[in-house]
DNA sequence: GCGACAG
DNA sequence: ATCTTGTCGC
């Protein structure tokens, strides 16, 4: 596959994110008592490189929707394990940019610390948006865990190398009876433990946190609609 | 050299 | 990520 050269190489992604790893913060350093939280996720097209980012607002504890702001573009980077982020993050940040305030936690969809040179699209998006946040995914990408329990809140610490030395990166956590657990990890000022705390906290019920699962939903709304306005404007000869 | 491999 | 309905299993 073939991408803009004149954007970055992959040695120059992964110097980038062996750099932003040293500015992760892995202590608790988000406000005693939240507000609001933000979910950020993104939705592709078929065939096309077109993709449409979202950033949803919601109230904590209640997750209730706040708001709602998106952004679409041509991705200027394929995707390629490992370096996800510089795929999505530039329009994942600009969703988040356009909410009408700064959230008090993230939750972005991927890893956070559990990446191989320790610095997933959580991690990415969290330092370079100087914000807590947390990765969830739904499939490991990097480290090793053990069988997690059935009941929702069951969880296995996910291992791997931070530092040269074998370390809690993150955890999988069983958010629902029978479905297949969340990878976690910290994305940026918070603690592997206290990922797993928020993330249950946020979840009501489905796989997937509230955050995530708003955002997941509205990229796909977002991504239909304006998929069929572009449909309807060509057939009328316009664009 | 052989697997593993976020979205 | 995306294409997709019903269907097998807890």
């Amino acid at each position: 596959m073939e991408w803009p050269d004149d954007v970055l190489t992959l040695e120059e992604a992964a110097r980038l994110q062996k750099d932003l790893r040293k500015q992760v913060v892995l202590e608790d350093r988000l406000p005693n008592t939240l507000h609001a939280v933000a979910g950020l996720d993104i939705s592709h097209s078929r065939f096309s490189s077109r993709v449409f980012a979202i950033a949803v607002l919601l109230d904590y504890p209640s997750m209730q929707v706040l708001e709602e702001a998106w952004t679409e573009g041509e991705a200027q980077f394929p995707y390629i394990s490992g370096f996800l982020a510089f795929r999505e993050s530039p329009f994942v940040r600009e969703a988040l940019n356009k909410l009408s305030r700064r959230p008090d936690l993230l939750f972005v969809d991927g890893q956070g610390i559990a990446h191989p040179r320790g610095c997933g699209i959580a991690s990415q998006v969290c330092v370079l948006e100087d914000l807590p946040g947390i990765g969830c995914a739904k499939s490991v990408l990097y480290g090793k865990h053990g069988e997690v329990g059935p009941e929702a809140g069951d969880r296995s610490p996910l291992r791997g190398k931070w530092d040269d030395e074998i370390r809690t990166l993150g955890y999988a956590v069983r958010t629902k009876p029978r479905a297949k657990p969340m990878i976690l990890s910290p994305g940026h000022r918070v603690s592997p433990e206290t990922s797993v705390r928020l993330v249950l906290d946020c979840t009501r019920g489905y796989r997937l946190p509230e955050p995530t699962r708003q955002a997941h939903e509205a990229a796909n709304r977002i991504r239909r609609e304006q998929e069929s306005q572009t449909a309807g404007q060509m057939s009328l000869g316009l664009e």
